[in-house]
Order: structure tokens, then C-alpha cells, then sequence
DNA sequence: CTAGTCACTTGCGAAATGCAAGTTACTAGA
DNA sequence: TCTAGTAACTTGCATTTCGCAAGTGACTAG
């Protein structure tokens, strides 16, 4: 990315997560799910190609890397880089206000890993 | 707002806040910035029609109150509720994660008020 | 040889965005 | 009185992004 709108820092996270869905894919890998399959069968139902166009821009961004878990036939899975895992606090943030203000809302439960996959 | 596109917190921010404008018009109001023509002089240059529009919604969802701070001509300033004060623990975490990320790039600061308006 | 899964990609109509210009209402100065 | 200026928006329209559905290629299991 080469034009900045401004130096704020606020600016130019909004650049990279400010959509409806960015984070929460995010909120996906934050919970433990790391495959193409999972991000499309959590409730929001994000689109098959905006998923692919988001998990390339965070790959791009340095959030997230992508890796196979096996061939034939190849497998992907994506994992948050650390620089990823340091939204967490801001996730935190979010889900504070938003079950506060939010009645009904529940933050989401961790994700168990399958057999197949390879621990970090 | 009726459809809800889950019972997830964060999915519920995004749905109001989930966007490049929405968060920095936030951002002004907790420098201190009320009037329309001080959100519009921000350096990420909104659009008019946008500004206009966000205001808007942020005053439906109870995150702003519009008021005239004086008759002939009219004039108005916006100020964060409660609800909207409420998010500078977010802002605060997009701040640390953003300086930590996006070098160069510094917390702006507060705006003095001049002598027209009125105190909270 | 058929069906199924995974990880995407493509097409296209709908919605959101961004830019410029216009509007209304009032004040201040020549 | 006439002109210019400011504040707070609104309107028109071209460009961009989104979102739904369907399609693709590689492979496996029965």
C-alpha cells in the first residue's frame, strides 16, 4: 500500500480491517479455526469470494500465513502470524463494548482442532 | 436495525462501526472536534455526503447527540454519549496495535476549543 | 464411473463510495 | 443595498466494492 490518507494510526488499521468482514475472519483464526471450510460455515456466512479476497489481503498484510497441511490433494490451512495475535486486545476491546450495548450477544467459543491438523 | 447477521459481539460492532469512515469521524469527537466543519478538515478528507451520512447513523444508534449551540444562524455540534465515550478502550487498543505496526504514523492530538462553544 | 469434498474463481446486478456542485440561511463589510 | 463569505448539509452521477450464485480443477472414496 503506498498512499496513506494520514499518519493516525487509527487511519491506517481502518485501512486493512475497516469492513464488515475482515475482523471477523480475524475472530475466526483468534478461535482456533484454521481452514477455508470453517470460515465459510461460521453463522455470518461471508461469501466464498470475499473470503478468498480477505484472506489474501491479510497474507499480504503480514496477519496471517497460509500453509498446507497435506498433499494429494493439497490442503491449506491459514494461522495468524503474531503481528495477528496482537489484535487480540483490540478484539477484547470490541467484544466489551459490544455485549454491553449488545443485549443477547455471547462471545464465541474456542474451536476444537480436528485429528489432521499440525500443532503450531 | 432488524437482521441480525449473528448473536457474535464483535459482528455486531462491525455492523454499525465496520467501516473506514465511521471509527474516524469517533476518533475527532474524542479529540474534541463538534462541528461539521471540523470533522470535514480532518487530513483522511471526508466527503461531505458521507460525513452527512454517518453522523447520522451515529446518532440513530445513541453513540451522538446533535445540538444547536446558538439561533441566527443556526448552528450545530455533535457530542459523544456515554455509549459513545464508551469506545475509547477500543480506539485505545487500534491506537497501540497501529503505532506498534505502522511506523511513522502518531496519536493526534486533542483540539482546544474556542470560545464559541458551549461546555459539556 | 459416479458422487463428493476442498479451495477457490467468475459473472453480474445491487449497493456503497467519492467527487463536484448546488442549496438554504444567515452575517459582515463596502 | 449589494456582494462575499460561512455553516451545514443535499443532489447527481461515475466509479468501486459487495454479495449471491454458479462454475472449475484436483483429488478420493465407493
Amino acid at each position: 500500500m503506498s498512499f496513506k490518507r494520514s499518519d493516525c494510526p487509527i487511519t491506517n488499521v481502518l485501512d486493512t480491517l475497516g469492513d464488515k468482514w475482515t475482523l471477523l475472519v480475524i475472530r475466526d483464526l483468534v478461535l482456533g479455526k484454521r481452514r477455508y471450510q470453517e470460515f465459510l460455515s461460521s453463522p455470518e456466512r461471508i461469501a466464498s469470494n470475499i473470503l478468498a479476497d480477505r484472506l489474501a489481503k491479510l497474507e499480504a498484510a503480514g496477519l496471517v500465513t497460509r500453509r498446507a497441511y497435506q498433499q494429494n490433494p493439497a490442503r491449506h490451512e491459514y494461522l495468524l502470524t503474531k503481528k495477528g495475535r496482537g489484535l487480540e486486545p483490540v478484539l477484547e476491546a470490541i467484544i466489551v463494548w459490544g455485549k454491553k450495548h449488545y443485549p443477547g450477544t455471547k462471545r464465541f467459543p474456542t474451536v476444537r482442532q480436528g485429528f489432521g491438523a499440525i500443532k503450531p
